[in-house]
DNA sequence: TATTGTTATACTCTATAACTATA
DNA sequence: TATAGTTATAGAGTATAACAATA
């Protein structure tokens, strides 16, 4: 072995650390990965979850109703919901007043195996917001709640709709 | 047309709206594509604004360097670095004392573009950020910069190195 | 043999566009 | 003709692996 030159360590451009965009963006990624890794291991994706937690809380869900909430195509749902039908988390079944549409609905499986995901979730979560204590945590969902209704009104009260 | 039997509106699940790590997800992701539209626009991308930045702060950086600060893969450094050369923004240089390295140095040019890319950064930064005032825009900017040091402790205090 | 920068390859995601059946 | 769901295709982005030069 030589003698290696001093080479400056790798090192955050303070620019981009001062920065509370750049942060959250980094952060999103982050999470995001780490939910990914996370699900994978239970046999799902994040998505799954989420069709789920949607499903509970309002039945009569079309696809096309599911696809806006969650932002992703209609498409890509398409895989999405078959996945979870194969294992019988939930159910499609025509709409009798529309019979191009699919009223999606969970099952009992669905519900339990939503339980399950939310332990997970919830441990993901305090990892993440580990340094914060409670009132820190609410005040940060509180700022960030604000951004996400600025850019999109959806956020701002999940009102019961119709 | 005929008449349409009411369908609930999409509607963000509570649950999901409820969890700072779901905003954080969903807020970082938004604020990346906005990012890289407006760059895109410039004729830039975020990566070439990060490393300009970097180079700005702290001189003979390494390409293996200037990776790991901004976590890319080195292989997807080469055709950044490639762009900014082109545009002699950047310069490549030997190291002499291992001519294995190549020692990465911002032009003038490119200090002066630098300056403009800010000023679209901070317009960025205040578009996102319009809700909140500035104690709270502290507020958070310290918030998220416990939660990344948390997960990597380079964030915590970007020393001078070496 | 190990490391730096480079090139080439493969794979995942996503976005788009057809296609069907119903309206 | 327009819409809901589906399928198929193409493109971007990223990760992996091989490669040449140097240590």
């Amino acid at each position: 072995m030589r003698e290696i030159p001093p080479i400056p360590k790798a090192c955050l451009p303070r620019e981009l650390v001062a920065s509370a965009v750049f942060l959250v963006g980094r952060l999103g990624l982050a999470v995001k990965m780490e939910a990914v890794v996370q699900f994978e291991q239970a046999g799902f994706s994040p998505y799954d979850y989420s069709v789920l937690a949607l499903l509970e809380e309002g039945d009569r869900a079309t696809q096309a109703t599911i696809a806006d909430a969650l932002h992703v195509d209609r498409s890509q749902l398409v895989g999405i919901l078959d996945f979870l039908e194969e294992r019988a988390l939930i159910e499609r079944k025509r709409d009798p007043n529309d019979r191009r549409r699919h009223l999606v609905s969970l099952t009992s499986a669905g519900r339990r195996q939503l339980a399950a995901l939310r332990t997970m979730v919830k441990r993901i979560e305090d990892e993440f917001l580990a340094p914060l204590d409670e009132d820190e945590r609410a005040q940060l969902h509180d700022l960030l709640l604000r951004l996400a209704a600025h850019r999109d009104s959806r956020y701002l009260v999940p009102v019961a709709a119709n």
